[in-house]
DNA sequence: AAGCATTACGGCGTACGTAATGATT
DNA sequence: AATCATTACGTACGCCGTAATGCTT
């Protein structure tokens, strides 16, 4: 009441007046919600006590309910005599938008339940180009054909995209996630780094026969690593790490130029084997080092913190999961 | 509780279930309804506080809505980051059908409202062939003609229709109605009965001078009225009623019959001024005792009792009212 | 620092059930 | 007699406001 008094004296009483019945009128639309979905039953059913019974309530809380809508609306909605129900015109005019109103409702309660509960609508899955590429489009092949009502989106970029603002479901990364307690991380597989590098390079410059020697190499460096120009080992004999400082000129954000750019001999990269298995089968690319392990990768799936995933979700998870557990060890 | 036993001892466990959650998810439907609107609005204005500025309660209030629904719901319909919302698909979804529903309502009650509020949609009347022609229609031309909006049904009877069954709005009748206590009349105007008779018929039977003396002739009965072949007098002296039983042998429900019957000299009629205005003034009927007034009828509107009729309702009966307060004392 | 959303808590209001009444078949 | 609608009344539940907290810009 103070609140209206002070408001009165800074603006013009009508158009406080008009404010507060607005507000009013939306409360009052609010509450009335319910008794238009109970008057829509009664009319549909010809009666109060059925649409009470379906309802699951005492045909006085109907009839409480009617006699409220109408006594709001002021108008009388329908006549009743015991054992008829008769529409007023205005009754007939509303039950119209009351029973649209109430099959717009479920409606839409029943197409939640689906997306919900079925395997359908839209899955939103980000990767880098690669990662999708060599190992989520082949883990889900499978899963995808057969659930045909699901559309799949690929949001393919090398930077780690929100997951929030991009409505990502599912997205892959190796970095465990930034900390961020709005969302859950499941490690999928551990992937290996390797360091290497094309045969022309390595016949052309210094020999490689310990990570110490690298220091007088160059590095292609991938900018989206902490440290692009460095490499870590784990000593094979003690465990201990020891990290090495290369030096870098040429560097990108894109995997596969990287891979085009070693091939070429410009120099050495520190990538995962899973994107050069196969340059590493043909010979394109050899591994430096090889009995100097680096500490690998983890791939993870991040999806955002929910009581509950809709189904695709949690489904795909599995997919994934099921896919990378049979993977043989090395990858 | 108790009651949910024994219904478990009567019929399957099974059934019960289904149909107790059939009802639990009913009676969640209809408490969803205002959070669903909740949710439309939070959506529309991107905002809590925004959506709850516009409904009148605090953001507290909108924020719970929100959770009880998407706890309801089971599923997330948006991510909030404080700043910024953003709809899940399902929320996306859900907003179709909550914009939907919330766009019915509102139709709805502004329909109600214009059906309220303007002369507009259909008024339906109820009277008798003559009262219609002779009277209702001269009285409701203007009116009519300045509500263009508004459509006029004469539903015309010679018998009392049942204003709800028909969905009549205002019934003209001769009697105050059936002392029903779910209608409401008011009387309009006086109108005289007289008795009448073709010149021909009473050129050819005994003179009639007194009540009496019509204990010799015959009557054309309507057979709408409660002593069709009665007439009621008042002693233009004294002023005391006295009734008279004619001999009746044709009856009828029609006045233009009944019309047609006497000015071809079948008997004496008892019959409404109005009705034979133009016959007495044309000298196809003669007014019989003339100096012995019957007692007259009152017209009444009769409307079903309600606490605010539509506009249009009131606006006819104003009219009505208007035209009549006009007319001439003697009809 | 200001605006926004969330949560816990407690009080108020109300919607519902119970029971009695009236009406209709 | 049975079913249905209405009304009065009291209670229990749920909704919302207050206040405190955390988060973002």
């Amino acid at each position: 009441m103070s609140k209206a008094t002070l408001a009165q004296l800074s603006k013009s009483t009508k158009s406080v007046t008009d404010s507060a019945g607005q507000v009013r009128q939306q409360r009052n639309f609010l509450e009335n919600l319910r008794n238009m979905a109970v008057f829509a039953y009664v009319v549909e059913r010809r009666s109060f006590s059925a649409a009470a019974r379906d309802l699951g309530v005492t045909t006085s809380a109907v009839s409480q309910q009617i006699r409220a809508l109408e006594e709001e609306m002021g108008i009388v909605l329908m006549h009743r005599s015991t054992r008829k129900l008769s529409l007023t015109e205005s009754g007939e005019a509303f039950y119209q938008s009351c029973q649209e109103m109430v099959e717009a409702a479920e409606q839409g309660r029943s197409r939640v339940n689906e997306l919900r509960d079925d395997v359908v609508g839209d899955l939103r899955i980000a990767t880098t180009p690669e990662l999708c590429v060599n190992h989520i489009v082949p883990a889900l092949s499978q899963w995808m054909q057969s659930h045909p009502q699901l559309n799949i989106h690929f949001e393919v970029e090398n930077k780690n995209i929100d997951l929030i603002e991009s409505r990502i479901d599912i997205a892959l990364r190796m970095s465990p996630g930034l900390a961020d307690s709005s969302m859950v991380a499941r490690p999928l597989f551990q992937v290996n780094q390797i360091l290497c590098a094309s045969p022309e390079y390595l016949a052309r410059y210094a020999p490689i026969k310990t990570p110490e020697d690298l220091q007088q190499h160059t590095m292609i460096a991938m900018e989206l690593l902490k440290e692009p120009s460095q490499c870590e080992f784990i000593d094979p004999v003690t465990g201990k790490r020891l990290s090495v400082l290369l030096n870098a000129r040429l560097f990108t954000n894109n995997v596969f130029l990287m891979k085009s750019l070693c091939t070429t001999g410009q120099g050495l990269m520190r990538v995962l084997h899973i994107d050069v298995q196969k340059e590493l089968a043909n010979g394109e690319l050899i591994e430096v080092l090889p009995e100097w392990p680096m500490p690998g990768y983890t791939l993870y799936a991040l999806t955002l913190r929910r009581e509950r995933q809709p189904l695709k979700v949690t489904r795909c998870l599995e997919a994934l999961l099921q896919h990378f557990s049979q993977l043989p060890i090395r990858h």
